[in-house]
DNA sequence: TCTTATCACTTGCTAATTGCAAGTGACATA
DNA sequence: TATGTCACTTGCAATTAGCAAGTGATAAGA
């Protein structure tokens, strides 16, 4: 994970944030995520249909950069679930905003559910 | 501009979003919008260095998504600038919890400037 | 008038990334 | 032993990104 803003290509907050999270998946790994998903299976089956190879790609950035965490939940086969961290549940407020907004302007998109836009960051740790 | 959830991977709100400006340089012309800066000169001039032909390329496609306008401000030579739609200025919210975020987890970033926090998308439409 | 400059792009070309399809390895179950 | 499942990985073609240089319209200066 990289920890100066000289890793990054300006000290731009936004600018950093778009290097971890810009582009078209991400952060519907982290929405799934939101929704409660965790396992490979269930991202891949996301009615997006995301590439298996960029699949994995971005779970792999995702862990890099602190979003997510990697731990086994099985060990017989040994099996792995992705789980949010804290730096990746307050995500959920942009994700929010962003589903707003694209509701709002993209004529017949759903509305973002309303468990969705009722959660907090803290409610996506634990518990779920 | 897509007017039917038809057009996009599916209709999820989010996911639509991400098709439209899910990559690494359009938000940042955004928040340039944003910051007052309208000329291809100036968004060439942030300090991430866009190279020319993305950004005409993102120009275009942030046109064709309706949340940019460009418009003629001088006819001697012919100028013309970008200005920010209402659909546009209404990614403020999500540009500043995005900000927010990043602030946050990225030791070493500058905080999201007060101007930029204290905006309103109804600010970033006139008079600016 | 001729030259130089500026602004807003465009073009050519190489490198990196995407995405489809098929394959692999570890183990469970029949 | 045979088949299946899950979580990836690999190969490869196609798309996109990014660097550097070029272009066209016009202004300003010598």
């Amino acid at each position: 994970m990289k920890s100066l803003a000289q890793n990054y290509r300006s000290q731009c907050p936004l600018s950093a944030a778009l290097e971890m999270i810009g582009d078209k998946w991400s952060l519907l790994i982290v929405r799934d995520m939101c929704m409660g998903k965790s396992k490979y299976g269930d991202f891949q089956n996301s009615p997006e249909g995301i590439p298996s190879n960029i699949l994995a790609n971005r779970l792999r950035q995702l862990e890099e950069n602190g979003i997510i965490k990697k731990q086994p939940y099985q060990t017989n086969p040994p099996r792995y679930e992705y789980l949010l961290s804290a730096k990746g549940a307050d995500l959920l407020p942009v994700l929010q905003q962003l589903g707003l907004w694209a509701h709002r302007y993209v004529p017949g998109s759903m509305p973002p559910p309303d468990d969705f836009m009722a959660a907090k960051p803290e409610d996506l740790l634990a518990g779920k």
